[in-house]
DNA sequence: TTGCGTGCAAAGGTTTTGCATGGCA
DNA sequence: TGCCATGCAAAACCTTTGCACGCAA
């Protein structure tokens, strides 16, 4: 009940596979089209957004909007849901997109959880923060 | 000095203006040209997109990507740079695009600022915070 | 003359949608 | 048979780029 499943969403695993081998990265669906491709897998592009769009709405999968250009960028979370451990913050100069722990704003996630005016309940792994990096900083 | 501004970005100001008039909204480059010419400004797609370019790099202009099919949402910031009093949250149930006071996350955004690994400065007016709205909560 | 903002059109890219096909239940 | 995932192609959309023009310094 692993090696083949002809039906029932044979692509939704591989491209499950291919998010799990690239854990920690994102990757838009462009890419996970040329992965599959690749790997020798027959896929067409409407099937990476339909089954892209069923994961995301499972939760098992995160979408970032990066850019306005490369388009939305798909990421594994886990079976967890959401506690890959780290947030994403982008930087506004250089456009460089770093991981921060999760521990380490884990505080300012309480923080903002009670901020939310008690009716938004905010999701720091899902949303990319903006700022500028050390680098950037000098 | 003022009512007229022949060169020099003549295109600038009136782009400006649009998004002031609009302040605390969100509007995307689309609306603001409809916007222009329903004023009855004569301008180009390119022109928008260009000045807004500049005015995002001016630091007078915020940008967001709400949405990748959507596009990129632009908002008046203000002489102050990025004082413009709020957060923006997006649910990610209904879509709802919300404000919250900035007084509030006032506390989470200094522990987000400490919590930036000393080399990550966070701004919180150009994040995109996702979560869930208080109607979706139920 | 030179520089720069501008308009138009075309190109590039991502994402969505319609329709026919084929396999599983 | 009925349902649903799939592939292909086309469409829609946002955004960028190239080129020529016009106005101000």
């Amino acid at each position: 009940m692993s090696t083949r499943m002809p039906y029932k969403s044979r692509h939704r695993e591989q491209i499950l596979s291919v998010l799990q081998q690239n854990e920690g990265e994102h990757m838009t669906a462009g890419q996970i089209l040329d992965q599959l491709r690749t790997d020798g897998v027959s896929i067409g592009v409407a099937t990476i957004y339909r089954q892209l769009d069923r994961l995301v709405e499972e939760g098992a999968v995160n979408k970032y909007i990066v850019d306005a250009v490369t388009g939305a960028c798909y990421e594994f979370k886990g079976e967890h849901g959401g506690e890959s451990g780290y947030v994403h913050c982008k930087c506004e100069k250089c456009g460089k997109l770093v991981h921060l722990e999760r521990a380490r704003i884990e505080a300012a996630m309480q923080s903002l959880a009670g901020a939310g005016d008690g009716g938004f309940e905010l999701d720091c792994t899902r949303t990319l923060f903006y700022g500028i990096c050390r680098d950037c900083r000098g």
